[in-house]
DNA sequence: TTGCATATATCCGTTATGCATATATGCTTG
DNA sequence: CAAGCATATATGCATAACGGATATATGCAA
C-alpha cells in the first residue's frame, strides 16, 4: 500500500506500537449472492447450523482474517461457503450497530454479488445446506425496506442477525444502480435476448417497462452488441443474441 | 437490535463465548467533511502530530467505541475533532487494505459530511491543526480517480494512509448522486438562489450546465420552495431565495 | 434618470420517450 | 406442405424534456 521513507524515529515508533492496549470489534464479511429468474429476486441463504440464530438462514460470510483484504475476505467467503469463483462482487455497506450478533461486538462489510440463476442454481446444488430464496422488499419507505424471504414453497425464511437489512440494502441498490451501471447483465449469461434483459431490470424494480424504449435505450447505450446468433427453440420467431461490451 | 426469545442452550452458548480467542483488527472511523465554494470542492483536513504519517494531513477520525454504532462514532469524530454538529453525514466505503496503516491491522469505515461553506470556515477557524483544502479529482479512469488536495496557496498538501483514495471516491459518489439525491442543498446556507444551487452543481459535475434547463429541473423536482424573499446587496437585479423541502 | 448586470419569461428546434401499427420469421399444427 | 401462431423487429407519430436564443424585468450605481 502506501510506501514512503520513514524516520529512526517513527520506526521505534511502530516497532513499539502495542493494538491490544483497546479492546476491539469483531470484523466479518457477508455475502448477498443475488440472481434474477422468472419475474423473482433471489438470493442465496445458508441454514446456520450453530448458535446464535441456529436454524435461522443466513448470508454465507466468514471472519476478517489478518492479512487479507475485504474484498479477498468476501472472495474467500463465496468460494469456501459457496464453491463459486469468478463473480461479480461489489461492497455494499457496512453494518455496525451494537448488539446486532448477541455474541460480541461484530461489524460486517456487507457485499453483494450478482450471478446468472443457471450457475446459482448449480452451486446450490452441491451444497445441502443452502436455498434460493425469493426476495421481497417494499418500495423505499425512506429508510429502506427490509427484506423478506421466501422458500420455494412460500414459506417464509427467518433469517439471522440483520440479514433482512442487508438484502434490503442489497435490492435498493440495485435498483439505483440499475440504469448508469452495467449490473443487469451480470445476471444473465453471456449471451442474451432483450427481452431477457428486459426481464431482469423488470424484476430489479418490481415495475413493467416500455418494451420499445428499452430497447432503444440499451442499443443506444452502446452497452450491448449483437452476437449475429440468434435465440434457438423459441417456438416464435427467435430474437437476436446480444452480448455485454466493454 | 434484533432481539427474540433463546433457549438456555443458546444462553449457556452466548455466556461462555471468547470473542478473543482469533486475532482482531483495529476499526477506525474517518471523516471527509467536504464543501463547495467560488468553484472549488474542499475539504477539511487536520495535520497528524504523531506518528505514523506525522507531519501530513488526514482526515478527522477517531476508533470506535465497543458500545457505540457506527454512525455515532462518525457524529462523535466530527464534535471531537473539529467541533462540529448537526450535519448531513452518510456512510461512503469501509476501507481495509492490509498495510494501508502501518502501526497495526486497521479497517476504517469512511463517511462524508456535507456543509454549507461559512459553518466550515468557522469550524476551521477554531482548530489551529485543520485547513481547508482545495480537491482536485479526474474524472475516474475506471477505478476512480485519487485526490489531490492543495493549501490556499495552491501548495500541494501530502495525505496520510490511503485518504487521497477516500477523497476521491467521496467526489466520485458525489458525482453520482447528485442528480438523484438532494445533496446539492446540504452544501449551501438554509436558503439560496438558483444561480448558488447550480454553482455547486457545477463544482462537483466539474463542466458547466445549461442555466435554463437547470432553473426548470430544480423547479420541477419538488424539492425546493420560494421562501418569498430575495437576494440581498448585489449589484443587479435580486434574485428569488429558495429553500429544500422535504 | 440612465445604464448596467443579472434574473426571469417566452419561444423554438431537436431529441428522447410512450404508444400504436405494420411487417418479418421460426416453429407448430393440421 | 401450407396456414397460423407468437413474438421479434421496424416505422410513424404525438407528447414531453432539453439546449439554446431572445425578450423583458428589476435593484443598484453613477
Amino acid at each position: 500500500m502506501v510506501d514512503r521513507p520513514r524516520s529512526d524515529e517513527e520506526r521505534d515508533f511502530l516497532a513499539s506500537y502495542d493494538a491490544s492496549q483497546f479492546p476491539h470489534p469483531s470484523v466479518t464479511v457477508d455475502v448477498a449472492l443475488v440472481t434474477a429468474t422468472g419475474g423473482r429476486l433471489e438470493a442465496l441463504l445458508v441454514r446456520r447450523g450453530e448458535h446464535p440464530f441456529a436454524g435461522r438462514w443466513s448470508l454465507p460470510g466468514c471472519f476478517m482474517g489478518m492479512h487479507e483484504s475485504l474484498d479477498d475476505a468476501a472472495a474467500r467467503a463465496l468460494r469456501d461457503k459457496v464453491g463459486l469463483g469468478d463473480v461479480f462482487l461489489e461492497q455494499l455497506y457496512t453494518f455496525g450497530a451494537p448488539g446486532r450478533d448477541p455474541r460480541t461486538r461484530v461489524i460486517t462489510v456487507a457485499y453483494y454479488g450478482l450471478v446468472d440463476h443457471a450457475r446459482l442454481a448449480a452451486a446450490r446444488a452441491t451444497n445441502g445446506d443452502a436455498v434460493l430464496a425469493e426476495l421481497t422488499v417494499p418500495w423505499e419507505g425512506e429508510a429502506g425496506g427490509t427484506a423478506s424471504a421466501a422458500g420455494t414453497d412460500g414459506a417464509p425464511l427467518p433469517l439471522a442477525f440483520d440479514h433482512a437489512d442487508i438484502l434490503g440494502l442489497v435490492v435498493q441498490r440495485l435498483r439505483g444502480k440499475l440504469d448508469y451501471a452495467p449490473i443487469g447483465f451480470e445476471l444473465l449469461p453471456d449471451s442474451f435476448t432483450l427481452r431477457q434483459l428486459q426481464e431482469v431490470h423488470e424484476t430489479i424494480l418490481g415495475r413493467p417497462l416500455n418494451k420499445d424504449s428499452f430497447r432503444r435505450r440499451m442499443i443506444a447505450s452502446g452497452r450491448i452488441a449483437a452476437t449475429g446468433e440468434r435465440e434457438r427453440q423459441a417456438r416464435h420467431r427467435p430474437a437476436a443474441l446480444y452480448c455485454f461490451v466493454e
